[in-house]
Formats: structure tokens, sequence, C-alpha cells
DNA sequence: ATCCGAATTATTGTCGACAATTTACAAAAG
DNA sequence: CTTTTGTAAATTGTCGACAATAATTCGGAT
């Protein structure tokens, strides 16, 4: 099955969850991306603290890492307060997003190892069989489409690109995208465009994944935006 | 003078310390940047909190801030040790920077207006005076080169670029040039670059912006990669 | 003498309580 | 009735102590 995280231990944010801050980190960073906890809303230190059964020690280091992620923006001695989604939001986040995936196709094509290219290669067919098993169900389109960009994003080997995109910008990428979704023609889409971004990082053609790669974020943002303006910006 | 740092509150690293992890970050933050304390060298937390007549909570919000810029590293249950500096993590932050302020490039050209604009342009001026009744001294155009770089990033508008330039890697880019330090005829060419893209910006001439910008931060790597390996890597 | 293991020590992670600041509310003045 | 101001409640920031985990040291066996 798909991964949809990286295992290495490399990153501080996705370790495995030995300590009560990081299960925190998980647990609250899946109830936001989810939705559970409306955007905008205030966060209650006391009230979670209390929810999760943690003092309020680990729930500040969480928090913190929250705010690291973009997921919730603090102001001092005055609180946390979930995200707001936004057209505005969006484009600039997947502004950055083009450029450095983008750089993420570019250094792939040169540091990933014919290994590398051709798990990629066997994952986007095990997607493919999935889809077709599943016609429109969103969430694993979802999964498999993370899956793919983080394999590049890693291909590149640079820490500092991977912390970047996987840590602290994926999050909110990822919340844009279970709250606003992923509908019909533009899933089956997204899995040629994969196929093209790889097949060209195959051919150690940096440019052109870069290019196609740019392309596959800007249709993915058009798909969202639509969304936003649909249900009322 | 110079500014050096944006006067904007937005961005939760930079805001006026109110609070004492606030305080503790900024002095924490020069101390490493410095190279006060050895690049490499772990973090005894208790040791610090003494020294700065604190509690650990305070300082351990300081500690999470501060691997959120790249300047320490942690691991669980095992502490936090300052960041060693190497060729491979300046050619890995510096290839983020090309990218990230290459787009800063264009989109400064679209989004500021012409009073920002002529500001910079001021600011290289006094920049230049500066420069000439001091020649060849490193810190004020390190200054000023970073203040001409915040400009561009703080012209972009897009707050998740300011927040990640800004906040997360200038200070390693710091730590690399207060460390290994810029010297003679790099100094003056750099003034003529800053000239050539704050003139591309202005003509709103972004593609040329980034092209120049990105040259310009190649450069500027090469240079401080010469003097990693003149000090035996 | 060297290597391995257990006990000790030190450090990090977590807890509950207190202090400082902000927010909410209510009463009084305009 | 609106605005202002002072008080009270709640929330955040900080502190010192305890628990859990990792590093160190010392002793013993090979």
């Amino acid at each position: 099955m798909s991964t949809i995280m990286p295992n290495e231990p490399q990153n501080p944010l996705w370790r495995s969850p030995v300590t009560a801050a990081d299960r925190l980190l998980l647990e609250i960073q899946r109830t936001i991306v989810e939705g559970e906890i409306e955007s905008g809303s205030k966060i209650s230190e006391p009230e979670l603290a209390r929810q999760f059964n943690v003092s309020r020690a680990p729930l500040r280091e969480a928090l913190a890492r929250l705010e690291r992620c973009h997921l919730i923006e603090r102001t001092p001695n005055a609180g946390a307060r979930v995200v707001k989604l936004s057209r505005e939001g969006l484009c600039a986040l997947y502004q950055i997003r083009e450029e450095l995936e983008g750089l993420a196709c570019r250094l792939a094509a040169e540091n990933m190892d014919d290994a590398e290219i051709q798990q990629v290669q066997e994952l986007l067919n095990q997607h493919l069989d999935t889809q077709r098993v599943r016609e429109g169900e969103s969430y694993y389109q979802e999964a498999g489409d993370l899956d793919f960009h983080y394999r590049i994003i890693l291909g590149s080997k640079n820490p500092y690109l991977i912390n970047m995109l996987c840590d602290e910008l994926y999050f909110l990428v990822r919340m844009y995208r279970v709250q606003l979704g992923m509908n019909g023609p533009r899933v089956s889409r997204a899995f040629d465009e994969h196929k093209a971004i790889i097949n060209a990082i195959a051919n150690r053609d940096g440019e052109l994944a870069d290019l196609l790669m740019r392309r596959h974020i800007a249709a993915s943002r058009g798909n969202i935006e639509l969304k936003l303006q649909q249900l009322g910006k």
C-alpha cells in the first residue's frame, strides 16, 4: 500500500512519536487538517490539555510546531487561532510550491538513482490500479498524489528543501485539499501528469520535469480555487 | 541608517521582545551567529537557563524557534547541538535561496509600488556613500546587503515567502557570512549587482531581476565556498 | 589489558502552581 | 443610549520539582 509519509527519521516533525508532544502534534495536526476544529477558531490551552489528558508543557511544544507548519497563528499573550483558508492564502502557498517543487524536480533528475525512479514508477502503476478499482474515490487519490510528491521531494536530496516542503508547507496543502477536495476529471489527469513528470526525471531531463511539475501544481491550484469560489470564498 | 530588520510585527520571530522567550531567542541567535558558541557543541539547558537567569520553560520555547531557523538540531531525549557549517550545507542552503529570492524578485517587480522601489534605490545610494567612507569594512556591507535583500523579499508581499526567507533561512545565511566573511573585490561588485536588480524591478522586468538575483546569490556562494576551502573544509 | 554490563549521574520531558497580561463584563459618566 | 473606566475572570507566560530516558562510570569477567 502507499506509504504517504517518508520513513526516514531525518526530520523532527515526523519522527516516530516517542514523546507526548509528538503524539499531540500528530493528533492535533489531523484534527485541524480534517477540519474538526473550525477554521479561525481560538485554541484554548487549558481545554486542549484537559481534552488530551496532558499538561500544558507538551501541549505548548506541540503548538509551537503547529505554528511552524502554518496550521495555527499565535500572538503573544493572546493565544493561538486555527488558520483560515482563503483564496489569497492558497495562491501565496502554491506560488511557493511551484517554485520549490520545480526545483525539487530538477534536483531529483540529478540525484535520484535508477532504483528510486523505478520505485516511483511502480508506485504510479499501483495507484492506477487502485484508481481503476475505486473510480472517483478522492481519498486514495489524495494519498497517492501526496505520496508521489513526497518521493520527488525526497529525491532532491536537499535537506532544507525536504524540511520546508514536507514539514512546513505540506500540512497546509493537505488542509486545502482535504477540506476542498479534488473532484472528478481532475483526478485521472493528475495521474497522467505524474507519469509525465517521472518519465522526464527518468530521462534525466530536469528542465522538462520542472516545467511539467509547475503546470501540474498550477492546475491543482486552479481546481481548488474553483471550489473555494463555489463555496462562497 | 540601515534598518537591517523589517519593522512589521507580522512575523512571530522578530516581534519586539515582550516575553522572556523573545529576549532569549534574540540573545542566543546572536551568540550562535557570531560564533560565540562553537559550531557543533552541545547545548545544555540547565546551564543556559542559569546563564540567562531564566527558567527552562522560556528557554525551551526559544530553542524550539532556534531549531525552526536551523541554528540548532535537536534529537529526542538527547538534547540540542549547534549546527555545523559545511560546504554541502552551504550549497543546499543557497540552492533554496536562489530559487526563492528569484521568485521574490519576480513578485517584487509586480507588487512593489513606486515609492517602495525608490526607497530601496535611495538606500543603495546611502550604502554606496558609507562604503566609500569605510573601504573594505565588511560589517557595513554585511548589514547593507542583508537590508537590500530584506526589502526585496518584503516587496514580494507573499507572507509565506517572507516567513521562510526572513525568519527561517536568513539567520543561517548570516551565520555563514559572519563567520566566513566577505572579502575585498566582491564587496563593490555586490553593490553594482544590487543596483542592477532594483533597476530591473523598477522597469517591471521581473524575469531579468530574477536572473540577476540568481547570479548575485551564486556569486556570493562561490565567495563563501572559497573561504570554506581555505579554512580546510 | 580489554571488553562488557550494571549502577550512578546527568539531562530531557512532564507536571502542577503561581505571576503577569489580556479579555470580558459591568457600572458610571457624558 | 453610547462611551468610558474599573474590576473580575480567564488565559498565557514562567517557575521549581518530579519522572523518564540517555550518557557515564565503575566494577567484574574473559
